[in-house]
DNA sequence: TTGACTTAATTCACGACTCGTACTAAACCT
DNA sequence: AGGTTTAGTACGAGTCGTGAATTAAGTCAA
């Protein structure tokens, strides 16, 4: 039911430094008097702690606060520059690259457009992640992981894509060959992308309030991450959140995998455009934008987008029966269109969700755009130092 | 995104002592030394755990263990017969009751039927709660906490029932009040029936060879309990698992709580009598074992409830496609007509899972009867004690 | 019966950790 | 200048886990 490890001293020391380094994040810098009211650790161990935090570069020391009588304190703010984590994403028609640090802050954000056509291959992203790589280990950054993010099914050990149709790149055992690309000890993970996604909304983005949150892709297929009390639902397998083939949809139409009444059939890419009356644009954003174009025109195409809505909240109130998230994003395309689908299907929630007076989920529209998978992605490597796992 | 405390040493101490009674449950009895290499702690902290755990009852040394060469070693055994936990289960016509030792033997399993007509009261389980701890307490053993299932929803924070239409006990904050009547020290958590019944299978039941685990109770509504590594998934609110009210049922279907096409409106107990043309019985079991016996003789009744089968497929594999759970567990009414539900529910999964071909869920039935939720509320007021959070 | 052998469990000295108290440092106020 | 107030540090005490050495308790062979 539940196996952690044997416990030493050092690993007490381990969770006490990331029990300052995520109160560092989640509220702010601060002196260590005040880091040790927040953590309820000793104000000797915080001394301790913040040396050695000192000392790895993961923290940088403002000069004194003058604040009415006493010795001012001197507070410690989470630079973090030379700790890094990187997440990159693998997409039909690009490469994504994001290194963050420690502080939060995105050292590097690339997006690298895809040579020929057809998929990336392999050999792509390894060029692209030991570039990256061996510019910021150049730069005397010390690289404490690296998460990708890729559009398909991933193995529960994380290492492994099981199934990535729209890539090809089934059975990689990509997190090896990244590993010894890189050479060193860098621990790399793969994961898939919605996973990511929801996990940079949940660090990064409009759910960092909650602890439950859902993210919904929206692109030609429909994915979902799910973040449970601050950590993302895998399932048994690795496989959960393959929402877009939920069989509650309209039985009359085909999905892209050949079953029928997929969800997706219903709310995908495609199926709005057919909703609509309009044709596929070069990417999922830009063809939402100009349906968003159309539509603040054009009453009919409103009326079709409600309709849409409606199937979407269908949906949602499905996930959010089963999960309850506090929040769901939306995020790819579904953005542009949400003030004309947000509204329907807020609609069906109210309508269907059994303790809807008691409590609803709010939907919220996502903000990190083309980089919220690559973005998860460096968050999941960084989340190691946060828990408590790696030491740095 | 995670907030434990501070950790001192005596919670290290706590954190490894848990991990010996863990190994001791999930992998049984054994010797120091055994145990030193089961959880890679020394041999001489084993030594000191084990005496700590030995003064405190939880464990008991058989003599000797004669084994070829070498000085024999004294495995010790977790019995745990003065450690205690209570469980509860509150349902609309009867109350039960189980007080499980650390060792995982129910000292206590009791089902005590209610006297007049209409739900149970609250004074009836304070009741029969405080006559069975008292009685436990006589014999001179400690009870580290007790937990009640109720049928509805519960608060996030486990003590507050916010929504008990069987029972009528809305915003009855159970915890305190019990908590109030045994007087001393023994925290109360009150926890929705489902999630309690798929902790009992998680432990003690079909399910505990995995750590993602689907708990389906079959009763006139339908209710979940989802185990995601080991541990419950809640959600934002505390109202997860509702899925008897998922919108993926027969349209004209009306359900009990007055909306169409809840997914209970098809496979609940009453649609599986209809289909069958059959009356409800006393219970909702002994009801099914009625159908059960005419299947077993006419073609149409089997027909029927094939086709009830294939609806509670569909249900399943939308939650399978959302959280991939390893193992699905049909309790309540579905156990009896488990030989003629299972194949279409089976076929309806590989049908409909994307990643059928990778892995499927394995659909089995309970076999914990009655006494299910009490005693998965049993084993949530000993989890404490195994997560190390409890000290004893 | 005795003594070598093998394995289990305990003892002990050591290092790492946290904690509380006492102490020093650095400002402001009168 | 001296007092006051708050921040940070130094230090000893207590707890914990560890590995090596030691003791304990059997089997096996002669």
């Amino acid at each position: 039911m539940m196996t952690p490890g044997p416990s030493g001293t050092e690993h007490l020391r381990r969770q006490n430094t990331a029990l300052v380094l995520r109160s560092l994040r989640s509220e702010g810098a601060a002196t260590r008097t005040e880091l040790a009211r927040r953590t309820g650790l000793a104000k000797a161990t915080i001394g301790t702690i913040v040396a050695e935090l000192g000392t790895g570069g993961a923290i940088s020391e403002d000069q004194s606060a003058p604040s009415g009588r006493g010795r001012p304190g001197r507070p410690v703010t989470l630079t973090g520059e030379s700790i890094i984590g990187l997440g990159f994403e693998v997409n039909v028609d690009y490469l994504a690259a994001v290194a963050l640090d420690l502080g939060g802050n995105d050292r590097i954000s690339t997006i690298r457009e895809v040579s020929g056509d057809g998929p990336p291959s392999v050999d792509e992203l390894i060029a692209l992640a030991t570039e990256i790589r061996d510019s910021l280990v150049a730069d005397g950054h010390s690289i404490v992981g690296a998460t990708v993010a890729v559009p398909g099914l991933v193995e529960h050990d994380n290492r492994t894509i099981a199934w990535a149709p729209n890539l090809g790149w089934d059975d990689v055992d990509l997190a090896t060959q990244l590993e010894t690309a890189f050479g060193e000890n860098c621990p790399t993970m793969v994961d898939n992308d919605a996973n990511c996604a929801a996990l940079a909304e949940a660090s990064h983005g409009v759910s960092t309030d909650v602890q439950n949150s859902l993210y919904i892709t929206g692109t030609v297929g429909i994915g979902a991450g799910i973040v449970h009390d601050g950590r993302l639902l895998r399932g048994g397998a690795g496989f959960a959140g393959e929402v877009g083939h939920m069989p509650i949809g309209d039985e009359s139409s085909v999905c892209g995998c050949g079953r029928t009444g997929c969800w997706e059939a219903s709310v995908g890419l495609r199926a709005m455009l057919r909703s609509v009356g309009m044709q596929e644009g070069e990417t999922p954003l830009s063809t939402a934008l100009a349906v968003a174009e159309r539509a603040s025109r054009e009453q009919p195409v409103r009326d079709a987008l409600a309709g849409l809505g409606t199937s979407l909240g269908i949906g949602l109130a499905t996930l959010a029966t089963v999960i309850d998230p506090s929040v769901i994003v939306l995020g790819g395309y579904f953005v542009p269109l949400g003030e004309y689908v947000v509204p329907a299907a807020n609609g069906v929630l109210e309508a269907r969700l059994p303790a809807a007076d008691k409590h609803l989920p709010e939907i919220r529209l996502s903000s990190l755009g083309i980089h919220a998978a690559a973005l998860g992605a460096a968050e999941g490597a960084l989340a190691g130092v946060y828990a408590g796992a790696v030491s740095i």
